[in-house]
DNA sequence: GGTCTGTTTTACTATTTTACCAATAAGGCA
DNA sequence: TGCCTTATTGGTAAAATAGTAAAACAGACC
């Protein structure tokens, strides 16, 4: 593994890595529906708005959102839709995960 | 967010942190090519054993990859085929990043 | 049983991440 | 200008993660 394959690999983990919180990842998800402010995200994900906007700094500096100013709010939505695919891939095995979980409660 | 939607977000947000290290991805990319020993690997990545068997043990409980065992040794094989679509999708990204890193470097 | 090989687990330290709160921008409008 | 709204930044304590070395474990083979 030469330097610039580490490099690569550091890049490429760093976008997994971004899209890796639970919050971020419910922040992608209602990204899909449009473009959001920051009041109407905090609103959907219900936690500080201090928090949600560091975790949206750590989305923005990876490239999986961006932003613009619309008078008072920032307007934030996704730049790599890609992401969205291999989001509904996991679902898949998220689902059967969580299927087994109600499984074990129920039992 | 209730609670299911917040364990679905959590389950989910931790394939995606499995993913989130230079190292698993580095395992994960190396498994593409075949179900692989522990100590392929170790000489693939480049680290101590012990490291990659913990980052093994990461991929494994998030169901990324499977083992199974082999005499003395333990076998490796991806199991979530669609984290290599989505990989390489951001295998673009990251190749922009990379190349703007270069052109700083050279200019 | 004893020993060798291959792997996992444990114990430890250093570093990073996270959530919360307070303080600070930055734009709109009286 | 002063004040309001919206968002970001800084500070801090708690929790999670990563890497190393040593110890423990598991199967193969004598």
């Amino acid at each position: 593994m030469n330097p610039y394959e580490n490099e690569r690999l550091r890049l490429k983990a760093e976008v997994f890595k971004a899209m890796g919180h639970p919050l971020r990842l419910g922040i992608i998800e209602f990204l899909q529906l449009g473009e959001k402010c920051v009041c109407e995200i905090v609103e959907h994900v219900g936690t500080e708005i201090s928090n949600v906007s560091k975790h949206l700094s750590v989305l923005k500096k990876t490239g999986i959102v961006t932003d613009r100013r619309d008078g008072l709010k920032m307007m934030y939505r996704l730049t790599m839709p890609c992401a969205l695919d291999f989001a509904r891939c996991v679902e898949g095995v998220v689902i059967k995960r969580l299927d087994a979980q109600r499984s074990v409660m129920v039992a």
